[in-house]
DNA sequence: CTTGACTCCGCACCATGGTACGGACCCTAG
DNA sequence: CTAGGGTCCGTACCATGGTGCGGAGTCAAG
């Protein structure tokens, strides 16, 4: 548990200090007492953490509300609404990762028709007809 | 090929005209010349074909400048540059989609955590702890 | 005990992807 | 031929997620 300032975290998070700012200003993070004689705030592993997974959570595309929701759920004894809610994130993730799926496919069909001989345009939208076709 | 004006392209692709209007001002969209004797411009199913691949593109997560690149691929007869261009979105979306993944399991195993009886709180951190140990 | 790096704080600014607004024009139905 | 609804165009505004800046205070090494 070593204690650290706001650049220490900001790097444990490889943010700026400026984006940790940020996330206290929205609530993402705590903002620590000023220690009480003078000096600096100081941040432990439990923040670090916290920023990390804010990072995790962002990365899979969710708004910082939806992380700051997410976080509420860690601290409140609420289980039937942090399940329902964790299932709804789900269902979102599902779709999303479905249509990036489909891109993915219809990218890839891209660039094999493109590899195979011919000339002329590469057929992206006609690639991603296809994927829509199979897909709906 | 039915013509239409600019309220029924942003219809067919389930977004307001101000959208439209946005994407021709990116570039994303043609905007078609004036009717010589006065009157409104008109769309077809390729303006169509082309306002539903960009929000096809969107869902997958990609940004407004990528898509402006997809779709000069479909233009452009460099088939090499098409196929880099293509593959390295692809690698962008295999790597966003297993972040996704990442982030439903940890969901999923905090639904199921919170599921299997216990009080207190719902150990969201803990569950994408595990999820980073695994996928790093 | 000075110098340089870092903190604290507020406020301004930025990019992205839209959304809204107002006035002029056009087109069609009644 | 007039009323309504849609188009055209520029410009302004919005939310999200930051980024930068200036000035004052603080801390640690030399």
């Amino acid at each position: 548990m070593k204690q650290m300032t706001i650049a220490g975290l900001a790097r444990s998070g490889a943010v700026g200090v400026e984006t940790v700012r940020y996330y206290q200003r929205r609530g993402l993070l705590a903002e620590p007492p000023l220690p009480a004689g003078g000096g600096f705030r100081t941040y432990g592993d439990d923040d670090v953490r916290r920023l990390r997974f804010i990072r995790q959570a962002q990365g899979a595309g969710f708004t910082l509300e939806q992380i700051a929701e997410l976080l509420d759920l860690d601290s409140v004894d609420d289980r039937a609404r942090a399940r329902q809610l964790a299932r709804s994130r789900i269902a979102e993730l599902d779709a999303r990762i479905a249509e990036m799926q489909a891109a993915r496919d219809a990218l890839q069909r891209l660039a094999d028709d493109c590899g195979r001989g011919g000339q002329g345009a590469c057929p992206i939208l006609s690639a991603f007809d296809q994927a829509s076709r199979s897909a709906v």
